[in-house]
RNA sequence: GGGCGCUUAGCUCAGUUGGUUAGAGCGUCGCAUUUACACUGCGAAGGUCUGAGGUUCGAGCCCUCAAGCGCCCACCA
């Protein structure tokens, strides 16, 4: 059955808003209705969450489309560049393989292929759930016209000076051999070591070696973290022998450029100017002042290692240090470790380091420490802070604008939840690094000069050009031989152009129509990666909001409340609800019980209901369509019992209720009210009343008033409907003795 | 360290600006009917709305505090 509906529709052009008929009163819809689809990801199979997004654009598309707007639900398919790339490395892995067997064209290709196999998979998917929208506009984010437009954003912010290339430093995952985004790193608590060591001042010409000894060496100050207590280890006469510093990452301090204390701590006053000398490595380091320092924390005083970890790399920028790269991106120590250390993994080289220090007696305590460790969201990989030539957005005068729009409410959070939310990330926001060392996704259109032709290397990465296609000279340095960018944009930085770059690259007319488009609908847990960026990048790009309302929907749970996923075993693969149950009454359930705002338990009890309900609409609509054979409303004038005027007060009831729900987003309610309406109210009462009258009429005039009550309550009952359970009510619908439209899909919207 | 949210029937959750006897689905129990529909109908049991205090003629809803649970953000070495 749902099968064939959906041809239908499809046949009938209805998803397409340039096909849609016009109104019941003869005028044209003018009034545009667009929500651009969240694209699914081109090689994924959909789930629950999909299967919500779904239901509830389609709900809104089917209810504004009965209202008489023009809608355009657009969909479209995502890369999804990284994410994709994890997929098909994982593939390769279990074929012991890897990807670093293969050059960049062949793994673009092999990914390109692998995509491709899968790719009706969603599509159909989203078929079978109903999903009304426009295949004729489907985008993918790696079409050639949408990657024109991501590369002409990406141009423009080059010359507004938005863009900026530099040695910063990046989340690296040494797994993936990638930089991530501060947003694709999570925290997780581990237990680890502290260890603190002393550096000694370099004004002693030579230290005298200290054994190592725990009883002496750590005091009791550091241990408590007194304020007021003396600094750790005050030499004689009040000079400072050393200074001592604590570290989780004792291997970093190969790289160590300096010691830092708080401006505040005047424990530390006297040593700010001094120099250090770095054990180990017999290298003198600066003592510098900064805020970022805690004075509680630990000694008070932090080693500085630019290369190695984010504070520390600001630390460095402002007091201008020199940044020493001792850890390498395949996770081993490099020549800059020094030759002890140089081509050791981080794990042993940390072991040497605290053995050599402990030798040396440099090392005067460790103790267990618990704190939270970054680590890869994909691999779960501790993240490997380091620098590295990364591309990056000035953020800031684009959140402004971002920021300015939501509080005025251009563009409004149906939630204030999530509003609040939005504008605390916003607030704390930082550049972004749109550069990752992948191969699947848009190549960056980053042509850099060459010296000389005769030149192969690449690391003086001065001067480049901004090019779609290699350029044929340099206007700024004359070269005429170019080796393009390797790296790839973050997906999110073209899945953040999506409402524009789509509805610039369909029908000639669509943006100007239907930009800025009226409801952006997703997962809250993509609010930062995605809705915040949209915004931004469509104020940036266009000038206008990308779109005027954001409504959130939860992440589907399973039934004790856990997180649906693969290693859990609980996930829920929605075509199989159904062809169980079928898809209205899987829709149904998705919205009828919660808020669908907040997470969601999902229980196949809930289907399981929900399919009774679609089995008492269907014999319901059986009996009323055996009693209304050639009915026609035209030319009858219903005399109507009390029970009748109570129906039809009560039907006009729930269809401003219904409205009123949709109107503000309650799907729960909407749905609820429909639901009770249909069963409890037309089934229960008026069927039993209306089944005597006409079997045993008391005047013929009764009887087509019973039947007109039954024709009136049915059909608007359908259309109430149908948003949510769009199969059944169109197949009831085709059957109707009398119809105004082609299809219900198009019918009007009932009025009270 | 900051911020957000939740706590209502056995379970999952509604309850829109404070206004009679607090609702739904599922589950439980009793009765009825072979019916458009047993994927049914009628009815019943089941709640001191987390706790304490406050505002109010009136609080599940507003305010304060407390407890439990969950989530997000953050540069604690």
């Amino acid at each position: 059955m749902e099968d064939r509906i959906y041809k239908l529709w499809e046949e009938s052009g209805f998803f397409n808003p340039d096909n849609l008929p016009k109104l019941a009163n003869g005028k044209e819809r003018t009034k545009p209705y667009c929500i651009i689809m969240p694209p699914p990801n081109a090689n994924e199979v959909l789930h629950l969450g999909h299967a919500l997004m779904t239901t509830l654009e389609d709900i809104l598309i089917r209810y504004r489309r009965l209202q008489g707007d023009a809608t355009l639900w657009l969909p479209g398919a995502d890369h999804a560049g990284f994410e994709t790339q994890v997929v098909f490395e994982k593939k390769l892995e279990k074929e012991g393989r890897s990807r670093f067997q293969f050059d960049r064209e062949t793994l673009y290709q092999m990914i390109w292929d692998y995509v491709q196999e899968n790719k009706d998979v969603a599509r159909n998917q989203l078929k079978r759930l109903g999903a009304s929208c426009d295949w004729s506009r489907n985008k993918f984010t790696l079409d050639k016209d949408i990657v024109r437009i991501v590369y002409q954003t990406f141009e423009k912010l080059c010359k507004d000076g938005l863009i900026y290339r530099g040695p910063r430093i990046i989340n690296w995952c040494p797994k993936h051999q990638t930089g991530l985004s501060d947003l694709e790193v999570k925290y997780e608590d581990r237990e680890d070591k502290l260890w603190y060591i002393k550096y000694p001042i370099v004004e002693l010409k030579n230290p005298p070696p200290v054994s190592f000894d725990a009883s002496r060496g750590g005091q009791s100050s550091l241990r408590g973290g007194s304020k007021n207590s003396s600094p750790p280890l005050g030499g004689v006469r009040g000079d400072f022998d050393y200074i001592e510093v604590a570290t989780t990452r004792p291997e970093t301090m190969l790289g160590d450029t300096a010691v830092a204390v708080s401006p505040k701590d005047k424990r530390y006053k006297k040593l700010v100017g001094q120099r250090a000398l770095l054990p180990l490595m017999n290298r003198e380091i600066s003592i510098v002042a900064d805020s970022a320092v805690e004075m509680e924390f630990g000694t008070g005083a932090v080693k500085v290692t630019p290369a190695h970890d984010a504070t520390d790399f600001e630390i460095g920028q402002r007091h201008n240090l020199e940044s020493i790269s001792v850890i390498g991106r395949n996770d081993k120590m490099t020549a800059a470790a020094g030759a002890v250390y140089a081509g050791l993994p981080i794990a042993e080289a940390r072991k040497k380091i605290v053995e050599d220090l402990e030798a040396q007696g440099f090392l005067m305590k460790e103790e267990p420490y618990r704190h939270s460790v970054g680590v890869c969201y994909k691999c779960g990989r501790v993240i490997e802070p380091l620098v590295s030539e990364q591309w990056f957005v000035k953020i800031k005068p684009l959140a402004e604008r971002a920021v300015k729009a939501v509080k005025k409410g251009e563009v409004k959070f149906i939630s204030a939840k999530y509003e609040k939310i939005f504008q605390h990330w916003m607030a704390n926001i930082r550049d972004w690094n749109i550069s990752r060392q992948i191969v699947w996704g848009i190549r960056l259109p980053v042509w850099y000069c060459l010296a000389s032709p005769d030149s192969t290397q690449q690391d003086e990465k001065s001067c480049y050009v901004i090019s779609d296609q290699k350029p044929k000279k340099c206007p700024k340095c004359g070269a005429t031989e170019f080796v393009q960018e390797t790296d790839t944009f973050d997906t999110w930085f073209s899945s953040g152009q999506w409402p524009f770059a789509t509805l610039q690259t369909t029908n000639a007319g669509d943006f100007e129509k239907f930009y800025p488009t009226a409801v952006m609908e997703t997962g809250w847990d993509i609010l930062f990666f995605w809705v915040a960026r949209m915004i931004m990048m469509g104020f940036y790009a266009t000038g206008q909001k990308p779109f005027s309302q954001v409504y959130m929907h939860g992440l589907i749970r399973d039934k004790d409340k856990k997180k649906m996923s693969k290693s859990k075993g609980n996930v829920v693969n929605p075509l199989a609800v159904v062809d169980e149950n079928g898809a209205d009454a899987l829709r149904m359930a998705l919205v009828f019980n919660a808020a669908s705002d907040s997470d969601l338990p999902f229980n196949e009890d809930k289907v399981v209901a929900q399919k009774r309900f679609a089995n008492k609409i269907w014999n319901a609509a059986r009996f009323s369509l055996s009693n209304l054979a050639g009915f026609n409303p035209e030319n009858i004038k219903p005399k109507f019992t009390a029970a009748d005027k109570q129906i039809l007060k009560d039907l006009g009831e729930v269809i401003k209720k219904v409205t009123k729900d949709l109107d503000s987003f309650n799907f729960h309610e909407a749905a609820q009210s429909a639901y009770h309406f249909f069963w409890h109210q037309f089934c229960d009462k008026c069927i039993e009343d209306v089944k005597k009258r006409i079997k045993e009429p008391r005047s013929e005039l009764d009887k087509t008033t019973a039947q007109y009550v039954l024709w009136k309550v049915l059909g608007d009952s359908l259309k109430l409907l149908h948003p949510f359970m769009p199969f059944i009510t169109e197949a009831i619908y085709q059957e109707m003795p009398y119809k105004l439209h082609q299809a219900l899909i198009v019918e009007t919207w009932p009025a009270e």
